[in-house]
RNA sequence: GGGUACUUAGCUCAGUUGGUUCAGAGCGCUGCCCUUACAAGGCAGAAGUCACAGGUUCAAAUCCUGUAGUACCCA
């Protein structure tokens, strides 16, 4: 059979896949079997693939995959969440599109657009992740707005409402104008911007004089409802028990003192504005100053902005700077920079806006959640997370559930709208017959808003077994708690955190026991990849170009837990050419012949049973190497022991020393020991490159009638000796030296160069045929009479001649000899004056004080061999 | 402004409780090689005052203090 001498993953990964999926082989039921569940951080349902979603759905597939080769029910479960607000802005575009606006449509008439839009485009993603090979359970696929989960966040809410966590209140909030939602400040970026610092000037009530006010945003001057200076500045003292006179409205309002107040920044006086500002509002509420509110939730301005009522915001702040400046109330204008907050979502400047929404106290769902991670219960990966989590769980602020959309979970609260009793509010899961005040039932109407979809993301470790519809459903006793979470940092608080609170609250159990935090992709400038910078390669492109398995591997090999990750593609090609390595080295051993008639003896004693005694040890000491990195989530550092495994120690090492001669053949016992030594590199290999493994697994022997090889079983790691790898080591510096020789020398890999060691007892010896192999010498033996014209080497502190056919530079050896010697000379020196320190005998441990005496020892050797060199040398 | 973390080779990172021939890896770089598994390859090599300044210790990349710079979070 003709095979490429290029690994193709195209059509290798469909076939696999499908097979895959054919067979059932991810479908994951309760049974006697020890579980390992993940449940997968629902990605939005209107998301497409991108890097840092490979980043983080690699590393959930190399997490189950290997758990389920260690013979675990692996379960790992996908789905997606609703986005409120990124779906219904899709919904909103493509309504536009076809020419109709929201506002003319009902709810109803709009959520069956939204449902349709979802059926058509949503969850592109979840066959997205099937070409990054990812082993979910897709039977049990889950979206947040389905029957069961819906349920479940409505339950909650009740429940809440009823355990008194959850109440109504003013509260000043983000306001997006565009979409017309509260967003949570996590859905606000602030964003530098040149803005101006308008010098305003204020009329003191009674009195022939003017304060100066600076402000970034004019138009809130007609909100204002007082003045404040701070107690200390000297400059307003006189001001006390005044008022002045807002500009353009003509209202009168206090002065009023508070330490709040930056006396640097401009001119040391505030205008107040408690509707529209943050800080204004706190300021407020402790002087008692009235709320005037002067915008409509659009944007534009209301009735109480007076002569600008219905223009929109940012038009009215021109207007304003320019009819002040008519009646010379603006003192100067400079030009400033500040940050603005953008909606993430809509990217206009939000406003901060007063208004009526629903909470859910956190200060008592908060403390199962930080001291389970503080006692080690949930281990956050890599610890460092920590403090700032402490930090945010003990300053938690109420949680804003309330955003005013349509598509979401529509908060279950109903209000009697008769004259009689316009308070009553009804929480419940079921709308109300009638008013349980005035029995009326006509009035009663729901809420307009829906839930934030946090509120139903953090009840997913839960939901997804339908735990709250059936708390004792097997898949939810069996499943849950499950085991790890891999995530990003940036949502540790709003997802994480709340996942462990719900937890807590509903199962009085953990919802996972291990958070695996990733870094953020960022490109080689180290900008975090995003599609309005278009710096972001389209992931099914790469995976294209490298396969599947090279974009995995690419990801992989440069991700430490928790940092950011600079992405480049020439990961993936490293990826990629690791694949093509795999498969030529798999080529390599198909094409040898075998013989069982090879003569046991000479094998017994020859290098191919020293290489296969070594391999094995080798190949040990890395199985305990890579599950000991897997048990600290160290997964790059398993990617890399594994790929110099095979890369260096099989490849370039084991395959050459056995490789049989021209026209040779290997011995079967060899060979099939070759095969063994592959497939358990296959399969330690599989959890991170799922496609190659299993196309060569097939291959590379009959034998393998599991449907898969997701079936074996994680190689078991057995005892190896050090004594066999240290020797094997010399051995392999013995070649380095000796390949080292030829390349300086410049003698051609072809020339019959000779290595002899006079000492029949030298430890090269049984590494004789090994070193000949694979430097391709023309003899390595033992001999009583060195010949004049060698050349000696010292390894370690062991002499070795050699031979060549070609002259050697006598001057050159002579000087690398002397510099070699004026080196260890040095280093002997710095061991004796270590040794000769009483306080480091007194005080070291044994083993360094053994160690260290072994250094002089050695290093006394090697000097006497070098000047034993430099002698002969003349 | 407050908090947290980081700074080791050209780049990205390891470096466990201070002590393995005076710091390792991958990529990149340099030289040689198209040696019939692989040039998506082989072999060899160069490269670091461990951010800076002090301190503790027989011994510091590792512990302590300060300085500078970077990143993230919060206000």
């Amino acid at each position: 059979m003709e095979i490429s001498p290029r690994y193709n993953p195209a059509t290798v990964e469909d076939k696999w896949y499908s097979r895959w999926m054919q067979n059932g082989l991810f479908r994951s039921v309760p049974d006697e079997r020890e579980p390992y569940t993940i449940v997968i951080p629902p990605p939005n349902v209107t998301g497409v693939l991108h890097m840092g979603h490979v980043l983080n759905n690699t590393i959930q597939d190399i997490l189950v995959r290997r758990a389920r080769m260690l013979g675990k029910n692996a379960c790992w479960v996908p789905g997606t969440d609703h986005a409120s607000i990124a779906t219904e802005a899709r919904v909103v575009a493509m309504l536009r599109e076809k020419g109709i606006k929201k506002s003319d449509l009902t709810r109803d008439e709009f959520l069956k657009y939204a449902w349709e839009w979802k059926e058509k485009y949503g969850g592109i993603i979840l066959e997205q992740l099937k070409k990054l090979g990812c082993s979910c359970d897709w039977e049990r696929t889950r979206f947040t707005m389905e029957k069961s989960l819906s349920d479940g966040v409505i339950h909650v809410f009740t429940d809440l409402y009823n355990k008194g966590y959850i109440y109504r209140g003013h509260r000043m909030i983000n306001w997006d104008p565009s979409a017309r939602t509260a967003l949570s400040d996590e859905e606000v970026n602030y964003k530098e911007v040149n803005s101006k610092l308008y010098y305003v000037k204020y009329k003191i009530a009674d009195a022939d004089e003017y304060i100066i006010v600076a402000t970034t945003r004019p138009e809130t001057i007609l909100g204002d409802t007082g003045l404040c200076v701070n107690p200390k500045d000297g400059r307003y003292a006189h001001l006390r028990e005044k008022s002045v006179i807002v500009p353009v409205v003509n209202r009168k309002v206090p002065v009023i003192f508070d330490e709040y107040v930056d006396m640097e920044f401009g001119t040391g006086a505030l205008k107040v504005t408690p509707a529209h500002d943050l800080a204004d509002y706190e300021l407020g509420k402790k002087h008692k100053l009235e709320i005037i509110d002067i915008l409509n939730e659009d944007g534009t301005l209301n009735k109480f902005s007076q002569f600008y009522d219905g223009m929109d915001r940012f038009a009215a702040r021109k207007k304003i700077v320019e009819d002040l400046e008519k009646t010379g109330q603006i003192e100067k204008i400079e030009n400033f920079i500040n940050k603005v907050g953008y909606s993430e979502r809509t990217d206009v400047p939000i406003e901060p806006r007063l208004s009526l929404q629903w909470f859910l106290r956190m200060n008592k769902l908060s403390k199962p959640a930080l001291e389970n991670i503080l006692n080690g219960n949930i281990k956050l990966i890599p610890g460092k997370f920590i403090n700032s989590y402490r930090h945010w769980m003990e300053n938690v602020h109420d949680w804003c559930i309330s955003r005013q959309l349509w598509w979401g979970h529509r908060i279950p609260a109903w209000y009697c709208g008769c004259e009689e009793c316009p308070d009553v509010v009804i929480v419940q899961q079921e709308k109300p017959r009638e008013c349980p005040r005035c029995k009326c039932t006509k009035h009663l109407r729901q809420d307009e808003d829906v839930l934030d979809t946090w509120f139903s993301s953090w009840l997913w470790p839960v939901s997804v077994f339908d735990g709250f519809k059936d708390p004792g459903k097997k898949d939810m006793t069996y499943y849950y708690p499950t085991n790890d979470l891999v995530t990003a940092p940036e949502i540790l608080f709003f997802w994480v955190a709340r996942m462990i609170m719900a937890g807590y609250e509903y199962l009085h159990e953990k919802p996972f026991s291990n958070v695996y935090l990733t870094g953020t992709v960022r490109d080689k400038q180290g900008r975090k990849m995003s599609k309005s910078l278009g710096n972001s390669p389209e992931p099914l492109d790469l995976i294209n170009k490298y396969g599947a398995d090279g974009v995995r591997l690419g990801m992989m090999l440069c991700s430490p837990a928790g940092n950011d990750l600079l992405f480049d593609e020439s990961l993936c090609e490293q990826g990629r050419n690791f694949c093509n390595k795999i498969w030529n080295a798999f080529r390599l051993v198909m094409s040898w012949k075998k013989s069982p008639h090879a003569d046991i003896a000479v094998r017994k004693s020859g290098k191919d049973e020293i290489a296969v005694i070594w391999f094995e040890s080798r190949l040990n000491s890395a199985i305990h190497e890579i599950n000991d990195h897997f048990s600290k989530f160290r997964i790059s550092d398993a990617l890399m022991s594994a790929y110099k495994l095979v890369w260096d120690d099989f490849c370039s090492v084991y395959l050459e020393i056995i490789k049989p001669d021209r026209g040779e053949v290997i011995d079967e016992e060899i060979y099939q020991k070759t095969l063994d030594f592959f497939e358990t590199q296959l399969i330690l290999l599989h959890p991170f490159i799922p496609f190659v493994t299993e196309e060569i697994w097939h291959l590379i022997s009959e034998e393998n009638r599991l449907d898969s090889i997701m079936q074996s079983d994680w190689p078991e790691p057995a005892e190896y000796s050090d004594e066999v790898l240290s020797g094997f080591e010399f051995a392999l510096q013995v070649v380095s030296a000796v390949r080292n020789f030829r390349s300086e020398k410049n003698i051609s890999s072809a020339a019959p160069v000779r290595l002899l060691t006079p000492d029949h007892k030298s430890p090269i010896l049984p590494y004789a045929d090994v070193i000949k192999k694979l430097c391709g010498l023309s003899e390595a033996a033992f001999c009583a009479d060195i010949p004049d014209d060698s050349s000696a080497i010292v390894v370690r502190s062991v002499k070795l001649h050699l031979l060549s056919p070609e002259s050697i530079n006598q001057q050159d050896e002579k000087l690398k000899v002397e510099k070699e010697l004026a080196y260890t000379r040095g280093f002997l020196e710095s061991v004796e004056r270590k040794l000769a320190n009483p306080k480091f005998v007194q005080n070291a441990a044994e083993t360094i004080l053994e160690k260290e005496r072994k250094k002089k020892s050695d290093a006394e050797e090697r000097i006497k061999l070098l000047e034993e060199q430099l002698a002969s040398l003349g």
